[in-house]
DNA sequence: AGTTTTTTTTACAATTCTTTTCAATAAGCT
DNA sequence: AGCTTATTGAAAAGAATTGTAAAAAAAACT
């Protein structure tokens, strides 16, 4: 868990015979400057650029994203909405959870150390080497509870 | 607490290769905040995500219901009214999160009830109404790690 | 029984998200 | 600068799922 620069990325690429390209570089960069509590998804990602004048290719904008979750560089989050969306995956005092209302989608960041704490403890007890830890919370906003429609 | 979570029904469904779509998800989030007792046929369902805005086709409905059923997450009621009725089989007891190798997507379930706790408390802050709260970690296996080969 | 109505399933084309193929390009090493 | 090979973009492939509409099955009614 730890905040990746283009030098720290172009290492970790290299250090597996992999490549820093413009394109990954300009993804990073993306996730980098998005603001706290924002995510995007491929889709959002390949509009972003072409807005940009930047544009890279869908297939490689799925592969990047994918390679860079692997790496623990970004945050694959289930939103509900049928695809993918990604987040930077930020250290330490920075790390956040999300809860997500079921029925109008708002989303509350929020932190917690003990989770943290369990999360580091379970997989270290398997094993594993801990890339990410994120408690996700599902239920109703006050504001959807006080709706009339029901259920 | 709700007896089963959207994302312990992602897990099952891509074990066999299948997916969360949002209209499955919907659904689920429907029979979740059901109050205890409560049963919906078919075309209840769809009357109610029509008044919300969330229209979801009949047959979509049957076989999302026909599928949930087959999994053990809804149970199927017999009224003698002349056609089915669905409610939440409560209680779940399987509640767990999951741990999973970003390499080999192998998964690990455990169990933790602080994780519940700390939810609920989250959740009663906000003022949500709590209907499901699941940790995901990711990390690298021990296997992978060992593996020469890169991500 | 036979007919009508309601409930449920199915066929099928279209959609959605994602991955793969492959020739061309370019990053990193010597 | 040259070499090797990872990476890219474009297009095609893939695969589960959806909605529409029609068919089938079940229930209700005469």
């Amino acid at each position: 868990m730890t905040a990746y620069s283009s030098a720290s990325l172009k290492a970790e690429l290299n250090e597996r015979g992999w490549r820093l390209t413009p394109q990954r570089e300009t993804i990073l960069h993306i996730f980098q400057e998005l603001p706290q509590g924002e995510h995007l998804s491929a889709e959002d990602l390949y509009q972003r650029l072409e807005d940009r004048g930047e544009g890279i290719s869908l297939s490689t904008i799925y592969r990047t994203l994918k390679l860079m979750a692997r790496m623990g560089i970004l945050r694959e989050l289930d939103l509900g909405e049928g695809h993918k969306h990604y987040e930077i995956n930020q250290p330490y005092p920075h790390h956040h959870h999300h809860l997500i209302c079921t029925r109008c989608n708002e989303t509350i960041e929020f932190k917690n150390d003990s989770i943290l704490k369990t999360g580091a403890k379970t997989a270290q007890k398997e094993g594993y080497h801990l890339l990410d830890c994120q408690l996700t919370i599902h239920g109703v906003c006050p504001k959807c509870q006080r709706s009339l429609i029901p259920v």
